[in-house]
DNA sequence: GTCTATACGCGGATAGAC
DNA sequence: GTCTATCCGCGTATAGAC
């Protein structure tokens, strides 16, 4: 046979990793099948035997980034809190990730793509983000502080990005991280009472 | 004469209106300009009358949007700092402003538009930022409350918006204006003074 | 599995009549 | 200032040969 069993496979995931940089570079609406393709080294025909759809390569391409960045979560290895908030802000509210969206985050460059799309493409981002809300509560004492410290991640990345000027990113960037340890080192043992105290 | 002498300037703003609610549901990339024209009751043609290219068009509507969310920050009446958190949160972190972002804040749903637009876009997004900083920065103590509780807002929204389920959006808006408590209104004192003393 | 060719619609933008 | 008509390119998706 010309093409080995694991090629599809193979492809496939290819095509993800280019579709994700793309997608989060340009925007995934505003990258075309044949662009797509044509970065991948085939031509456009041979898309729709990997994908049924373009919907479908989104649904796909959502699952497989967050799955990646929660691979990044568990990878911290700290357990003092704030040596684990100094690694997530190292890797994540830095400026080559401000810089560089292709590999970073899916989140703040496509959020709002996926609040546009359908409900398979939300009901896969909301399974992914509850894996992670749990993962952070029990870092960070509650789901509060897990949904504050994303929002804060994200929210810091994407207005950063709109900047023109670098030393305004830089700024965003650095307030995201004191705003975190503001909120999250200097605030966890009266949250975690108030967590687990009579409600 | 047929035309009003206002009447170019009256429809530009009718323009500018449509143009943004549209944009903020759709996505800009994804709003045509035949399509918005027809919104606004005319034809595609005349478009150009008014804006000399899409571009142009997007420079206004980010100009425009975020003077009008501007506007919201200054109209916030209370000088007690928890009163005014809540009344920015009973504002800004609601179910509504999920469920309506056609009406809403431009940052989450165009945010990373911005990010990918030219200079000429950005400059302008910067210019308005830094006024909404100054001023949050005079009531919350310095930049990096004010730069903190800008993404916290924009990030919880935009997580908030991508979930298939109410309950979730719930969750999130909710922790949104937990967290901003916690941070704010709980380490206010510790954060002025040491944003005074030597560093 | 990948190729070429193609159908069809919508994108931004312009020309010239009224 | 607005209209109609039109140019041209790119978008998704499909059919059929290899």
């Amino acid at each position: 046979m010309r093409y080995s069993p694991e090629h599809k496979s193979t492809k496939r995931k290819h095509l993800l990793a280019v579709a994700g940089a793309e997608s989060k570079k340009k925007g995934f609406a505003a990258v075309g099948v044949d662009g797509l393709m044509q970065a991948a080294g085939v031509t456009s025909g041979a898309f729709y035997s990997h994908f049924s759809s373009k919907n479908e390569l989104f649904k796909a391409l959502i699952e497989m980034e967050l799955q990646d960045s929660m691979q990044m979560l568990v990878g911290n290895p700290h357990q003092d809190l704030a040596a684990w908030l100094d690694h997530e802000s190292d890797r994540y509210l830095t400026m080559s990730h401000v810089r560089h969206p292709e590999a970073g985050c899916a989140l703040p460059a496509l959020g709002a793509e996926i609040a546009r799309a359908d409900d398979s493409v939300k009901q896969i981002y909301q399974q992914q983000m509850l894996e992670a809300r749990d993962m952070l509560a029990s870092r960070l004492g509650d789901n509060t502080a897990a949904w504050g410290f994303m929002a804060q991640c994200v929210g810091a990345l994407l207005l950063a990005r709109a900047m023109p000027d670098e030393d305004m990113q830089q700024e965003i960037i650095q307030a995201g991280r004191q705003f975190l340890q503001r909120a999250i080192t200097e605030t966890d043992g009266d949250s975690a009472e108030a967590a687990t105290g009579p409600q």
